[in-house]
DNA sequence: TTGGATAAAAGTATCAAATACTTTTTTATT
DNA sequence: AATAAAAAAGTATTTGATACTTTTATCCAA
């Protein structure tokens, strides 16, 4: 009674990392993508991702990635599950499950494609309520509304061309704005990106560009009161720009 | 350059289900917990568990453990992604990764165990904002505090007794509890274990266990004006019970 | 059939939080 | 020193949350 049905799965696993940054002259959101050397979608833009080894955390592995697709040999950094993706149609041929994490970085340091990638580039992203869009000079994607991920399959696939992501990532994306979203006003790990200590309005830039609003929306007096608790103030002010100095502030704490 | 770290992992995928239930003669929150007839950990209490096989998605392998490990047989419910549990210490001997999921099923059906089960049981859930008990009869388990993975392998696997769920399944309840107590107030899918339609007041016990008060602590008229918009009201009242018949509601939208 | 008991719904008053807006403070530039 | 910029601090209004009370619907027993 040899059953197709009974093979059990035993597939290779694929670490994907959503890498965010921000960049502090143009107050932009930031996601790194590569450029895909190897098969399969060759030349397409992509998420990085690597194959979970033997011996080698889930965590260790994101982090490696950062190490390996962009030349960044750093400390670590503040990684979190996002989720793991298992559909059969997210890939051509032998089935991929990804675990999908993301990753802090702060400042915005310069690349260099490493193994397995034509080109590295931070790409700035503008988040609507349903879709976003990523940019870098003339290079652009944008997402139709993503819902769910039938809604995902049905409209989102059809259309093969360059300017689709690889795979499944403009899904993954989209996810991953969504989750970051829902913990703006409870756990806004994202803040990360400006690295130890920021101020107000670098946190208000942040909120903003993720709920596709202009920074001036959100009225710095109201926004202190209601997310100052998730912050502490770190000692005093410092730049060197006009106007009354800010104070600087470190998130409070840093989990899931 | 033979190296073991570079061997890719190709583990077997384990998907983990935790089943929720709701007992609406006692009014407590019931998850579905089996007892292993197999190797390893043989007659500890366990979350069911399966192997993921050749062409069937997540999903699907979630459905088919109730199937199989409680002889029950019926049409497709709400089952959603928890987490993936990869941790290099969850299990001895080969790495296992788990894909954690969790299903809600309207009311308490009986259960029969299956393949893979010594026994299948329905055990009372009471959750406290650090830790949860389980119990069923005579058997209970309660863990300490459980704050984050490496607290959780540092402090709570060490006492080896039958008192402990298999694996990591403590820790895994704990995320699930926590994940459905931070949804409370904006998706509690929670409630689907109520079924079609449920009335506020049972709604409210669902939201009692969850945080460990009493019904009673919630104020019937102020839970309604919190909590309405997430709800739409079903038609007609129906029971026969003292008192005047309260209204049916059912979720206004299910999804992540 | 009627009145008491029960349970939920509906209503109200108070309190706290969120929002919109204004004023003050601080510092760089001219 | 005057001015402009930017953040901090303050205020008034509105909205939402909480505590509590009243009303309504139903069952049941006298």
């Amino acid at each position: 009674m040899v059953d197709t049905a009974m093979i059990l799965e035993q597939p290779y696993i694929t670490i994907t990392n959503i890498i965010w940054s921000f960049d502090r002259q143009t107050g932009q959101l930031q996601v790194l993508l590569v450029q895909r050397a190897g098969e399969p979608e060759t030349g397409r833009w992509a998420l990085p991702e690597t194959f979970m080894r033997a011996n080698e955390s889930a965590d260790e592995a994101a982090l490696r990635l950062i190490k390996e697709k962009i030349g960044l040999k750093l400390a670590a950094f503040h990684t979190e599950q996002l989720a793991t993706f298992t559909d059969q149609r997210r890939s051509e041929g032998a089935r991929a499950l990804s675990l999908a994490y993301m990753t802090f970085l702060p400042e915005m340091p310069p690349l260099q494609a490493g193994y397995g990638a034509l080109a590295a580039q931070w790409f700035a992203v503008t988040a609507q309520p349903t879709h976003f869009q990523l940019h870098h000079g003339a290079l652009e994607f944008a997402t139709a509304a993503v819902l769910n991920t039938e809604n995902y399959y049905q409209q989102l696939r059809l259309p093969e061309t360059m300017a689709h992501l690889a795979f499944d990532h403009e899904w993954i994306m989209a996810v991953a704005c969504s989750r970051i979203k829902n913990k703006l006003d409870y756990q806004p790990n994202i803040l990360l990106v400006l690295g130890d200590s920021f101020t107000l309005k670098e946190a208000r830039t942040v909120y903003a560009a993720l709920l596709g609003i202009d920074v001036h929306a959100i009225d710095n007096s109201n926004f202190k009161k209601t997310h100052q608790h998730l912050f502490v103030e770190v000692g005093t002010v410092s730049q060197r720009t006009i106007g009354r100095p800010a104070k600087l502030f470190r998130l409070a704490r840093v989990q899931d």
